[in-house]
DNA sequence: GATGAATGAGGTTTCATTCAT
DNA sequence: TATGAATGAAACCTCATTCAT
């Protein structure tokens, strides 16, 4: 019993090596400079072992961007333990967030790569059910917070504005800041050194544009943010 | 004289047939689907011409992505004739956005594979100059509106904050958004149909949450997105 | 004592299982879609297993192939005690030759495949000779009933011509006859529908060149093969 | 003009420089010993190269067989034109036969290759059909031969036998006969030493046995076999 | 300027076989 | 004996780029 679980390991193992490795070349050399070849001699090991573990370079690619998916989830689930207000919750979302993105910069070209069609169709869908699901709880966290908001009065929305919309509105400032922060020259051009600190002044804007209380004019959110950071995320 | 100068517009034609056929293929079969034997099959012409024209498949494609992005200013340069407030100009500008998009549905495609580091990286310093200059040119054009509706009064920035921050702001949340509808799946998880209608509101809300007025709770701006439509891009 | 013996019985059954298994995909898929992983997948085994079985590949094909030879044999001893004439047995056994054919088609397959002469060469020289012992063992049951006409004066062969002339005869014509047949095409192109009663036919033409009685324009030989069909090989 | 015809002329050289390559490697390491990399090899050229000619391996094979067919249509052409009867004719046919047997002794390993179905599928239609048309040329060859013999008187077929029959017969059988000679072990322990001879003599027997005069036993057709050879087939 | 055959590195994938457990 | 992960050679195929004509 005890062997079996060892050989179990020892395969878990590997499969983390190879995303290991894979997630190293992938970042120093993109897409296009991950390949089976590389991952091999990485490792130390053949290139058939690697097949062994995954079917083909997609799936690996895709199980790169689930990891990562699951450690984003992990660090939404505990920002979502953040005491205070709602809207000072979501303020813990956005600390989790950005911080998401510098400890994994690489995930947002996994996105890239994994938005051509092409390469989704060579993975298997168990995997991609797993990708589907860990987006889902992802918004299914952050949506928790706009209903709370709603249910404890601080945020009155018409009714033609849902929850989820609110959700989709955060979401696509961040993740559209965090792209365009990605390519350095044109945040340079217009004028902005600190992406981080704009992203979250947006959304505040955002937010406060909705009416969700106390606005962003009356409450210091930067200092919500730096709690975030010091009572949460502190390792 | 005029010969020469026949000949230079037999080639500048050549060169832009390449982009359109280029365009095409990348259209119908994306980045990896796109190769010099292809482009010279189904320009009817040999693979060594191609480059008599462009120095390689990384040129072809950052030409595409500057071509678009010419197209775009242009129609942001329309929008900006706009009649009415500044706001409305800006709403103008959202109404050219989206027709860009729904136009150029592979913009989007070309400024993710470009994105790759390694691609950009063997292109002319030249081409890559022009494409920073086109989108610097469409950023000024959104910039010189925010300034407008500051000196006009519609617009009150604490001194924190710049025009360009306010560009910044749409431009995420403008990016994002249609970024996460290319991707349909996690839109229809939403429950969002309409993502066009989605990103317009949101950019409302945003700015609403910078004090823009007339706000978008005191003012309609569908039907200025509406005559938008009809006064500059009925063609 | 009896374990030894009943662990004897269930390596034999073993081995027998991957042939079973084996010829199932061989059947299905062909040669190159016979491999050893997926033999040992459909035998809910290891790999490895495989190969305490079978030294490699190519004995199991070789092992598939004495494995049908001696299936023929024992169809062959049985056309063997028909009663009648020589020329009526070797009906019988020409009857025996179709039925192998249509019960075993993937015999003719090995055949190919094995003739190919890398595969032959990693088999073991026990194998090899058990082959040709299988095939020898065919044909001598054949000459045997030519012998028998010579013996009983139905068939006078000249001092030149050696029985095993027309065993070669009659085999070269089976054989090339249900080859062609095999490829359904140059067939249907000669505007022939019933290979196996054309095979016949030929056979029949063949051995009246040889003067054998009674001659098939003096007997119906038709009615013998139903006959041989019937009695022989009903189930 | 001329240079395009030159240019034209290097290609198709280049073609068949490749089929001359490809046949010497399949005749001595068989169908798994032809690969891509041998063939360039031994061409002192690129491995891309081979790829502009054929599009795949399987295309190789397939012009290589067609290319023999080619060889064997001409070769049976010339025995039509054989001073003699029609049997004689025949016989000249058969002398062909054995004579391209000798020259291509590759082309049944081909053709064992080609009736894997996985094969053919992977080649053009073109050339699947250049095949086929290969094929028929002879047979219509042979079968006119036949029908000349039905005309002249010499061969009385009833009416349930069309000419066609005698060819499979003689295909057959020639096929057949040939097929075990390959196997070398197979004929040496019938004890049979000149398999040409004996495929010869059982083609004469079947001629025999539909009745197509002179009959061998009335004719020195072994004499006939060597004129065919002096006359047509002397270089 | 146009051509397109040649290049050859680069990539993905397969699979028979071994060997430590 | 059974296992099955690891091996690694070997195969096939692609394609951006060059260069002689």
């Amino acid at each position: 019993m005890a062997t079996v679980t060892r050989k179990q390991r020892e395969i878990l193992d590997r499969q983390q090596q190879v995303l290991k490795v894979a997630r190293q070349i992938f970042r120093q050399r993109g897409y296009l400079g991950l390949n089976m070849d590389r991952v091999a001699h990485e490792m130390n090991v053949a290139k058939g072992t690697i097949y062994q573990h995954y079917k083909n370079k997609e799936e690996i690619i895709l199980a790169l961007a689930v990891e990562t998916l699951d450690k984003r989830t992990a660090m939404f689930e505990q920002a979502c333990l953040f005491r205070g207000k709602p809207r000072e919750r979501m303020a813990a979302i956005g600390c989790a967030a950005e911080l998401f993105v510098i400890r994994f910069p690489d995930h947002f070209e996994l996105e890239k790569v994994l938005s051509c069609s092409s390469i989704i169709e060579k993975t298997s869908e168990n995997m991609q059910l797993a990708k589907t699901a860990a987006e889902l709880k992802c918004i299914n966290l952050v949506a928790g917070i706009v209903r709370d908001a709603v249910a404890s009065g601080d945020l009155e929305l018409p009714s033609e504005v849902s929850p989820d919309q609110v959700v989709f509105g955060l979401w696509s400032s961040t993740y559209g800041g965090y792209s365009i922060m990605g390519c350095d020259d044109t945040l340079r051009q217009m004028g902005i050194d600190n992406g981080f600190k704009m992203v979250r002044d947006i959304n505040n804007r955002l937010l406060d544009g909705f009416g969700w209380r106390p606005l962003s004019t009356e409450f210091d959110y930067d200092e919500t943010y730096e709690r975030a950071q010091r009572e949460i995320f502190a390792g």
